[in-house]
DNA sequence: AGTGTAGGCCAACACCCGTTGACTTCTTCG
DNA sequence: CGAAGAAGTCAACGGGTGTTGGCCTACACT
């Protein structure tokens, strides 16, 4: 979706105010969840006034519709050479988590809101999905499950919980790891 | 920890009442995660005022940290066969999520509440780690982040995130697929 | 039977939340 | 310059939260 207006040439005075209160917004449900993250203290954030955050998203629920509301962009994986998809699939997954905080709100929010929940399963069907069904097999939606959960879980361990030995990885650990398993789930025959 | 009182003879009137309200907190933290699972709402499906849930566990904090207060009794992997202990793993952890909700209540909460990613860090280093140093490699805590990345990412497309095609697969079938991953993240030589 | 006490309820508290509407300030353009 | 409209501030609202203390009730023991 990405609802539009940025297509325009951006005059408009109050959009670096509607910026600063998507960036304060997607920091706090990040790292506070859906529930702890107060309009008030986005606002604050934002330095502006909690009721600009009405005028604009219209309630804190389309606040966070807004902030989830972007493309991801996956991968084609198509075009690749299926004995490396596992590599590929791991690292942008990587660059994903930690480009900006939309994911990392999403997974967060996602264990405790349902429309959080409701938005990361539908990444899941419009995105890993569909990149599965390039290996043929008929179970492909099995598959992407059994990916998401490994990539998810790292997720979980390292951005979430941080917990020491995942957070300290580094990328090339991390894909060293990860890539055969999420290689076998999508390729392999059988378990 | 597990705090006694269980160890003398449970003639007290009130231990019902404490264990109503302990399994009440225990199915809303799971399910609502920590800021929606209100006391009110507890002491309601427990059935008494929400004055008595401050009168035995002090505060909504206490209450969570007593919900979360159980022994996990994990297996002792140093006895079983090293080429079966990924199946050993696995299988255990399925009963483990889905015999009480504690597990499903820790993580849900994790998310968001500090208290809750500390007891969940805590029974990573007390459990998970000490049984992959049975393998004797000496980066067992890495090892140990990554069975539990794979672990709790299942958990939480399962039982938390409910994606259908997870949440339909038998136990024999998350055996089949998770155990090869396991017993590599914890045997195999390198990645 | 009478009394001390543990168990339980009720009403209220102070606080914080999302949200609202009226008011002021700044910008822009005729 | 002056007016129109956008951008932003302020104070307040109704409601829900965790928590408290006073009061009532029912049981156990002498």
């Amino acid at each position: 979706m990405a609802t539009g207006a940025e297509t325009q040439a951006p005059r408009r005075r109050s959009d670096a105010t509607r910026a600063a209160i998507l960036e304060a917004a997607r920091e706090r449900f990040a790292s506070d969840g859906y529930e702890r993250a107060t309009v008030r203290s986005i606002a604050h954030d934002a330095a502006i006034d909690p009721s600009m955050v009405m005028r604009y998203f219209g309630s804190k629920e389309g606040l966070f519709a807004a902030v989830v509301d972007v493309e991801l962009d996956f991968p084609d994986l198509a075009g690749t050479d299926p004995g490396s998809v596992g590599v590929v699939l791991v690292r942008h997954f990587l660059d994903l988590w930690e480009r900006d905080g939309v994911l990392r709100t999403l997974l967060r929010v996602g264990m405790t809101n349902s429309a959080g929940a409701d938005r990361l399963r539908d990444v899941f069907r419009s995105q890993l999905v569909p990149a599965a069904r390039s290996f043929g097999h008929p179970d492909a939606e099995r598959r992407a499950a059994l990916v998401a959960s490994q990539v998810l879980g790292m997720a979980v361990v390292r951005y979430v919980l941080r917990l020491e030995p995942a957070a300290a990885l580094s990328h090339d650990e991390v894909v060293a790891w990860l890539a055969p398993t999420v290689q076998r789930y999508l390729t392999a025959e059988e378990p």
